[in-house]
DNA sequence: CCGACCTGCCAAACCGATTTACCGGGTCGC
DNA sequence: GCGACCCGGTAAATCGGTTTGGCAGGTCGG
């Protein structure tokens, strides 16, 4: 075989003309084509193994069926790699493709990078944050559907993010399910939803079980693995302790770790230990292995893309995009830090 | 503004062709514009914001200043992050895009995203493993441009890998610049390059630099932190135990810690450690931080990505492609685990 | 029997760039 | 003064699809 088959060539086998072989293999609606034609026409695709060039129907379609995943950082956490995975599943039942965009929180480089991607006819972009943040979106973008993704925005865009205030609480849950009634937390200082949002949930949850609130701590600090050990230090070395801890994120819970360890606090014997993020890297190689709740980063690069297509969809019929939002909540992954209370 | 402004309309705008246009902005070899128009072309452009349509440019070119990014796992470790941000850096200097997509070692979905990529006119495809095996190209390939990325292949085609034996050597240099003499390495039962790699550069080290054989042991596990704190265990719980100890990873140097911690050897003053890959979230969050040789990541995407842009070009050209290998050396990353042996 | 309408199909325009082939006018060499 | 050649530029073809607008020929209703 040398060169790829042309709907042209298709055509001449199927003794039709090029105009029939679209319609019949694209099925489009509106158009009339005999059983008879059809089947000799999909036999000389078949038989010649072809598939439309992609880029002379965009140029037509003005659709590229391709969308843009536009992220300030891929390389430093598996979050990336998992919202691409999760969008790239959607994506692919749409027979499109995604092109991958890291900007490096770098404003000049996006912008060239938009560009880039909008001269492409792109379909639409993923508008991704690596950390969950109130993002806005750059100007280039106006024009096109764009979802973001693991990011709030107040500008009118739909966007997804985790559902903090329910980690909180989940989190919170696991310890009192474990019979713990002495609670803390670690958590963050930094003015971002998460650092509110998660010991709001936690706080909630411990209120709702009964816990009186002089039994359960909430400490905000820089997060750090440093800042949540001397943080856990203060918290456990005193004879009224908690004995369930909560970790704004699983590097802090490292922290933690080594701070018990050092007071000679077993872990889950003497503390049990909840985490967030799920960094499974991390976790599962604790010891012992971490509880934690989970981000739902594949959930989120899902729901993005089925967004996007759906604003993609609308536009195409000419309808105004239905804006979305959506906080999805993470699973709790069960592992060996969280045990029952020491008595 | 309303639509994007079109090569016509850059033409009407400076009083001259489309061809001229192209051949202005494109600075095309062989033709001729006075200095006159070339400024008028380039002011219209510029006042119209005009950036040719990719999409119509790539159909008359067949070039389309893409390349496809095919990964077997993206969303496991930070490692298809980097790979990908290293190879990004190299197409965006030549103004293309990266089109990625993981395959989840599903055959059948790996023919079918190459397909699809193909039908995209992609110049060239960097076709990535996520850790150092021996790959093979899909057949689906053969015509296009293709380097091997973090693996090695036995086809004809240009691979990039990390240079396990010198990476081994380093580990090795490392305790013995320490002034270590009774080393150990935990290393990989796994058929796989880096497990005979590593070991066999610290074993060349080790023995050049006086320290002899016996005092100098190697074991393999299977690559998992339980596995990795058996075999410690074993190796630690003895009076002539080895002072420097080299895991084939940094979760396996974890399992090690673990042991150590059993044990009651402090690290690094009775026991230095050494890991290797540089996962940083593990090793940053380790206490104490640990030391590790780093993979590549970053240098091999690059080195593929330039090396495709030779391959893409000689084929224009017309010239065969040429093929090249490269091993490249990870740096080591100082932390904290490794100390003086105890006297 | 006539017009309306349906069926099955196709020719040609089109998307927006690049590339090929050519053209008028001036200059140069002899 | 004439042909060759260069200069600055353009018209039209092209890439490979999709979409528009129609065209034969058959059927049906009145």
């Amino acid at each position: 075989m040398s060169e790829r088959a042309s709907i042209r060539d298709v055509a001449v086998r199927a003794g039709v003309s090029p105009t029939t072989v679209s319609h019949v293999l694209n099925n489009t609606p509106g158009t009339r084509t005999s059983e008879k034609t059809r089947a000799r026409v999909h036999a000389a695709a078949a038989e010649l193994g072809y598939s439309a060039n992609a880029v002379a129907r965009a140029l037509r379609t003005r659709r590229s069926d391709s969308v843009g995943f536009v992220g300030d950082e891929i390389a430093t956490t598996p979050f990336a790699g998992k919202l691409i995975l999760g969008a790239q599943e959607v994506v692919r039942q749409h027979d499109g493709v995604l092109l991958v965009t890291n900007t490096s929180y770098d404003a000049e480089l996006e912008t060239r990078e938009i560009r880039e991607l909008l001269s492409r006819d792109i379909d639409g972009v993923l508008y991704a944050a690596m950390y969950h943040r109130v993002v806005t979106v750059p100007a280039s973008l106006h024009a096109a559907p764009v979802v973001v993704l693991n990011a709030r925005t107040n500008d009118d865009r739909s966007w997804v993010s985790p559902d903090e205030y329910a980690g909180g609480e989940d989190a919170a849950q696991v310890l009192i399910d474990a019979g713990h009634r002495r609670l803390a937390m670690i958590g963050n200082s930094d003015p971002i939803p998460a650092a509110s949002g998660r010991p709001a949930g936690f706080l909630a949850r411990a209120a709702a079980a009964g816990i009186p609130a002089e039994d359960v701590t909430v400490v905000y600090v820089s997060p750090t693995a440093g800042h949540a050990a001397e943080a856990a230090m203060r918290l456990l070395d005193r004879p009224d302790r908690p004995t369930g801890l909560f970790c704004f994120n699983d590097l802090m819970a490292m922290g933690a770790y080594n701070s018990a360890r050092r007071l000679g606090l077993r872990i889950p014997d003497d503390l049990s230990v909840v985490g967030f993020d799920d960094l499974a890297i991390l976790s599962a190689a604790a010891d012992p292995a971490l509880t934690t709740v989970a981000l739902p980063h594949l959930e989120m690069g899902a729901w993005a893309a089925e967004q996007l297509y759906v604003e993609i969809a609308a536009r195409a019929t000419g309808q105004p995009s239905p804006v979305r939002h959506a906080e999805l909540r993470g699973e709790v992954v069960h592992r060996a830090s969280v045990g029952s209370p020491p008595r």
